[in-house]
DNA sequence: TTGACATTCAAACGAATGTTTGAAACATAT
DNA sequence: ATATGTTTCAAACATTCGTTTGAATGTCAA
C-alpha cells in the first residue's frame, strides 16, 4: 500500500525537489505546480503520495534533514572517539569538520541549513521534531563535554557560547549574499576555507574557558 | 497626487501592519487581505496608495526599514565621537549599544532584524538598496576604525570578523525558539541582557587583534 | 490472459490570491 | 453652495492556489 517495491521513484523524485524548493524560497513561495513540474510528474501525485503539501514538507523533513543531521552528529561523535580526553580546541574543530566539512556536498549543506534557519524564524511542527531529535541532542553533548573546563558559576556562558558557536555554522550560509555584496569579492572556495578557519578561531576565542 | 496634507493615516497604518506582517511571516506567507484587515481600511487601499502589494514591500523597506537601520548608524558613531582614540573593546561596545539597546523598542528591533534577515535568505530588491544604503557604510566604517589595530597580513580576517560579529547581532533574533526549546528557560529580560553580554565578549574574544 | 491493485495522468473543482472598477464619501478652495 | 480633486469602499475581476475526480496506464500474481 502505497511506496511498494518498485517504481517509487515518483516518491523520490518529489522528495528531492520538494527540499531543492522549500529551501530556497520557503514554504508559501513554493507551489505544488513547481514540485511536480520539477520532479516532472502530475500534479496529483503529491496528494496520492502525501495526502497533501504540508505533509510532503513534513515527510521531507522527517525523511531527508533529520537522517542528515544525525549522519553529521554521528560523524562528529566517531571523530571525537579519536581522542581519550579531548581538549576545547579538539571539541570545537570535530564539531567544525563534521557539520562544514561532512560527508556532504556543498550542496547539500546550503540546503540543510536554509532550511533549519527557515524553520527557525517560523516554526513549523518540523521544528519541534528537529529540535527534539537532533539539536537538543547535541547540545547536550556540547554541553556535557565542555562543561569540565569551566569553571563554577561559569556554566550559565557555557550556553550561550554553545548557542553562538552553532549560529556561526548556520551564519555561514546567510553570509553569501551578505559577502558578495558588502566586500564586492566572490563566494569561492578559497572564500568558504578562509571561512571555516575564521569559525573555529573566532569560536575558540569566544568560550569563557 | 497621491498623498496630500492631511489623513494619509491609511498610508501610514498600511506600512506599519505591512511590516509587521512580513516580517513575522514573510512576504509570500502575507495576503493583502489580511494587511488591510489589520489596518482596518479597505482592500483597494494598496493598490491605490502603492499601485501593487510588491511595491508596498519595498516602500516599507524604504520608508522604514532604512531610516531606522540609518538612526542607529548614527547612534553608533554617536556614541563613539565621545572617545578620541577608540579600542576595539569601545568600538565593538558602542556597536553593541547602538544595535542592541539603541532607541528602539524591542518589538521594532525582532522586526527590524527578521526582515533582513529574510532579505539575506531570498534576497529581493530591498536587499540591494539595504545593502548599499547601509550594510556596506557600516561595514566599511567599522573596517576602517579596526584596522590600525591588526597586524600586517591579518586584514583578510577582519572582513570575517566584522562579518560574524554582525551575525551575532543577527542571531539574537532566531536563538529566541531555540532558546525556549533546547534550554528549557523563558527568553526575558534577563535572558537577553546575559546574551547582549556574551555577544560583547564573544565578539571582542573573537578579534584577530 | 485475466483480474486485482498500484500508480499516473489530464481535467476540473472550489477557495484564495492580487488587482480593477465605478460609485460614494470626504476634503478644500472658489 | 458649488465645483474639483482626493480618498475610501463594496463588489467583481482574472489568475493562481491546493485538492479532487475518474479514467487510463502500469504491475504482477494466479
Amino acid at each position: 500500500m502505497g511506496q511498494n517495491t518498485a517504481s517509487n521513484h515518483t516518491r523520490e523524485r518529489l522528495l528531492e525537489k520538494a527540499e531543492d524548493l522549500f529551501a530556497q524560497r520557503g514554504y508559501h513561495g513554493v507551489s505544488v505546480r513547481e514540485i511536480t513540474a520539477a520532479a516532472k510528474c502530475n500534479m496529483a501525485s503529491v496528494n496520492y503520495h502525501f495526502s497533501n503539501k504540508k505533509n510532503l514538507y513534513l515527510e521531507m523533513f522527517r525523511t531527508r534533514w533529520i537522517p542528515r543531521e544525525k549522519r553529521m552528529y554521528d560523524a562528529f561523535l566517531a571523530s571525537l572517539a579519536e581522542e581519550k580526553a579531548p581538549s576545547p580546541t579538539q571539541i570545537i574543530t570535530a564539531l567544525a569538520r563534521a557539520y562544514l566539512k561532512g560527508p556532504l556536498t556543498d550542496e547539500e549543506y546550503r540546503r540543510h541549513r536554509q532550511l533549519i534557519v527557515r524553520e527557525m524564524y517560523t516554526p513549523t511542527e518540523a521544528f519541534e521534531v528537529a529540535a527534539d531529535q537532533t539539536l537538543r541532542p547535541l547540545f547536550e553533548t556540547l554541553y556535557s563535554l565542555l562543561k569540565p573546563f569551566f569553571g563554577n558559576g561559569l556554566e550559565g556562558n557555557l550556553t550561550f557560547d554553545i548557542m553562538s558557536i552553532y549560529g556561526i555554522v548556520l551564519y555561514l550560509n546567510y553570509s553569501r549574499p551578505m559577502v558578495t555584496r558588502i566586500t564586492g569579492k566572490e563566494y569561492d572556495d578559497t572564500f568558504k576555507t578562509l571561512l571555516i578557519d575564521h569559525m573555529v578561531r573566532f569560536s575558540m576565542n569566544g568560550l569563557s574557558v
